[in-house]
DNA sequence: CGCATCCCCTGCCTGC
DNA sequence: TGCAGGCAGGGGATGC
């Protein structure tokens, strides 16, 4: 599920709890996710208090005052739960505790009172933690590529990363060591508001002088466009999943062509049909008639 | 090296 | 109704 308008939503729903908060007790409830958790987890969270809550690419990165960073990914199924624990009533012989959900397998305790609680059933996310003067050299930092919200990200940019590549335009904009923070969806949808087929090579939206040509030029308008709408959307929908039960990282969007299979073309005055196709394992979404 | 394939894991939906 | 199979928005490892 999370691409980057998720996992910039979910960490912005995040920040107004953990920012400022002091780590005050940390429940790891089993010895790893995607990777083993770091050594002594636990121990070098709690006590902890969280300076700042970033995301790049794909992670939301919790800035330690203890010189550390901790690193979260949600893999495809993660999210968090934000909640009060005034909420719980613990019976009078039990020591508090959460009260806790299948796939919940970190609690982050605040010193506010509020808790943090991640939840994930397919346990391809992770943590880890990392030296924070380090962290761009870090091996998950090291080959990640550029910001498509960054200031850099332009038409020129985007020509350069994709000049002479021979695989198709979707994989390549799924390499996250190319753009960081597309998915599988973001990268469809971007395809078909800049009219460009999915199939086609990277290479042959770049003209032989290295030059951006007019699909390389809406691919890179299309792009951060489709991030900020969904970062909108994700916002208004978290506001009401909020009320709802705390839960941070499923959202519901509307889109021109992921999972429309048959649905007739959005775009106007094109009268072709969304078709599913599987590139490298996965499904595309695109519509044949107007994506050339 | 670039690119394709397979795999990790659980849950949900579909069709028989 | 039960069950098998396919599919899922992540990325890493492997092999050509």
């Amino acid at each position: 599920m999370p691409e980057l308008p998720e996992v910039e939503t979910v960490m912005r729903g995040l920040a107004p709890a953990l920012v400022g908060a002091r780590i005050s007790r940390v429940e790891q409830r089993r010895a790893n996710l995607r990777f083993a958790f770091p050594e002594r987890f636990v121990a070098r969270l709690e006590g902890t208090r969280v300076k700042e809550l970033t995301r790049r690419a794909k992670y939301i990165l919790a800035e330690l005052d203890s010189a550390e960073t901790l690193i979260m990914h949600l893999g495809m199924s993660g999210s968090f739960r934000l909640e009060d624990a005034g909420e719980e009533s613990p019976g009078r012989f039990h020591h508090p505790r959460s009260k806790l959900a299948a796939h919940d397998h970190v609690v982050l305790h605040l010193s506010s009172g509020k808790r943090v609680t991640y939840n994930d059933p397919r346990r391809f996310g992770f943590m880890l933690l990392a030296a924070s003067r380090d962290l761009a050299a870090h091996p998950l930092f090291a080959a990640v590529g550029i910001e498509p919200l960054g200031e850099a990200f332009d038409a020129p940019t985007l020509a350069r990363l994709l000049a002479g590549k021979a695989a198709p335009l979707k994989a390549a904009l799924l390499d996250q060591t190319l753009i960081a923070g597309l998915g599988n969806i973001y990268v469809c949808e971007a395809l078909h508001r800049a009219a460009l087929s999915p199939l086609r090579s990277a290479g042959s939206i770049v003209a032989a002088s290295g030059a951006p040509k007019a699909g390389a030029k809406r691919l890179a308008e299309a792009i951060p466009a489709i991030l900020h709408e969904a970062i909108r959307a994700g916002g208004s929908t978290l506001r009401d999943h909020q009320g709802a039960d705390g839960a941070l990282g499923y959202f519901q969007h509307s889109f021109a062509v992921y999972g429309k299979e048959g649905a007739a073309c959005p775009r106007p005055r094109c009268h072709g049909t969304i078709t599913r196709i599987v590139q490298s394992g996965r499904s595309t979404f695109y519509c044949p008639t107007c994506q050339k």
